[in-house]
DNA sequence: TATGAATGAGTGTTCATTCAT
DNA sequence: AATGAATGAACACTCATTCAT
């Protein structure tokens, strides 16, 4: 029936705006600073609303960290995808990221502030840590395809995996201390020659 | 009198039980998870001493990003001090970074939590923030007086020392996750390969 | 029409399910501590559907109260009915009620429940109450033809039913808890001679 | 020092008014009526000191059952001590049993509502079971001793238990709901009398 | 009639902070 | 200086009930 459908179509827009409000409290005010009711008022729904969608406030949390993920890993792969030269590959691996968080100041946030809870409650944190994990194995994959012929480990992989994440992430939020303006061409210029070169010349061999 | 020192002494020491404590666990728990009482009980003193010496939770975490920021620039200045060649000091300015969170992951965890939050709470924001500005200031100029004689204007040397510094704990904070052997020396050598090879051939100029 | 009664059927059928459910899980689980999602889930039925058939969740207690005690009631009298010997009538009347609640234990459960929330909630507490003393005034009445002859204050009959009730429900529900195998027969025996005895040889006279 | 005493004194005093003030409340208006804060307002205390001194609500009631059976074993066994015949025995263990309900019928009250969820909730269930089931073996004991050279089964005996727990508590508490007055003396001849009857006469062999 | 999304008052519990000793 | 009992604002989460479809 078409009212089914049109219910369907309300719920999951509430549900979007518990989504929307909840992504930007948790970047704005932080995921501690942010109550539930904050996102249920942002999102101009009853209290009670929100856990008609979601079971719990850690439950949103991870939502929106795999959605985010996904996101970004998308963006990767259609940005990468149609790259001939291995320069290119790598210069379009790290535009994507720094476009992607660039647009997605928010989740440069909720990612990082998560990023630090990882070795917390063990419980929870071990759901949270796949999703970082993912995204890490992903570069690792990508690089890895990169350097084929040159002697690579699987560990020295993942060490780049992890400096290029670390480096994409790690500068961006620290320029949004400094208030230095978002320059991304300038970025990325940077960006690619420190790991083109690292890249290019000598392999990450051991 | 002696007995005054003494009384002295064993505040300090009662101080410094306190902040060992608190430094301990917000790494191990996280800021938010850990309580006054839970440092107050490590520290094996009453749940009101801890105000004797603090004003708040929000101010002891101030001392040891304070304390903890101290201590990093110190190092970096004392390892730095001594080299000649522009190399060597890059060498030795990422050597002392890599060093200094490799021995002080709870340092590395408190910084990364902290600057999670460093755009909320806006009075408190500020007072923290201004370590992590200190920090970058120090990269900056660091940084600047290595490349003496070559064009770089101060936004491009705060975009190096935010990619410096983002790139040393967001990789080391990635590390974390992934599990990865600690391998101070090939992390030194990955790391200086990144950032030698962008400063010494290209200069940072825009 | 016959369409007419045979949706009058679905209705009654449905609402039958709801009062199973809830029964079952009222013993089970415990007035508080059920839901009425709890209770429209097991029916299989939409949670909206509850208030249909009952305005609210004290209601369909109130519902499974009357029911229940009407049943007990039927019960008895259909027990009691026949028999001819005072000491016949008093054993009829406790295999009676002994029998009903080995057989519902959902119901002395129920009961017992219901009994220690009357203080409560003045508004709907005498609406309950009104069970329990239909109850005991059954009881009293039954006691009451058996003493013909007897002097017996209404007082003091109201206590004996007091006391009859109150051993069966007490007694059983005290069993429950020890874990003690049913047998019925002997607990019949037990009872019925505390009661004839005290009865038959004395008269409950003041 | 005098100062400590005081101020363990003084604390005693908040816990006893707490505690106090939970009874009261659970027997007027029900545990799950009783809020927590209905508790600290009654006791007029802060909310938080109600956690200082118990861990949950939980906590308390299982405080006030255990401090209650307490208390009436004690009353049963001190009453009971200096009996001689067996006669004597039994209607002073009923007569102790009586009086203290009519006492503390906010125990009485209490025991009610919590026996009725001892097949609930199974984890905390058991902890409170424990007070029933040493308030049964108590009485076991005490009728077995009366018992000893008429043959009697462990099984017969927590029969007997439960039903005499049975009998007084389901009496009184269904004597609450017929508001008749109370008259101990002539509850405890009924009792008694149905008692001694059975047991005297016949014994409770199988 | 049946549904289930939406609601918001209510509850148990936590925890930073105060203050009398 | 050190203590820890007391405090109450704040929060995550529950659930009976409503109502538009």
């Amino acid at each position: 029936m078409d009212a089914e459908r049109r219910v369907q179509r309300r719920m999951q827009a509430t549900r979007e705006r518990i989504v929307r409000s909840a992504l930007a409290l948790f970047a704005k005010n932080g995921i501690y600073q942010t109550t539930v009711e904050d996102i249920t008022e942002a999102a101009d729904v009853g209290k009670g609303t929100f856990y008609e969608h979601f079971p719990s406030k850690t439950a949103i949390i991870q939502h929106l960290l795999h959605e985010g993920f996904e996101a970004l890993l998308r963006q990767c792969r259609s940005e990468v995808g149609s790259a001939r030269t291995t320069r290119d590959r790598v210069k379009r691996l790290l535009r994507a990221q720094l476009h992607f968080f660039d647009e997605r100041g928010d989740l440069l946030s909720l990612f990082h502030q998560v990023r630090g809870l990882l070795k917390l409650r063990p419980g929870e944190a071990s759901i949270l840590q796949k999703e970082y994990k993912r995204y890490l194995r992903f570069l690792a994959e990508e690089l890895g395809a990169l350097l084929e012929g040159k002697r690579c480990s699987e560990a020295a992989l993942t060490q780049v995996a992890c400096a290029m994440a670390g480096y994409v992430t790690g500068y961006l939020s620290y320029r949004v201390i400094t208030g230095v303006n978002k320059n991304t061409t300038r970025d990325l210029r940077v960006a690619s020659r420190i790991f083109l070169e690292g890249i290019e010349r000598n392999g990450w061999h051991e």
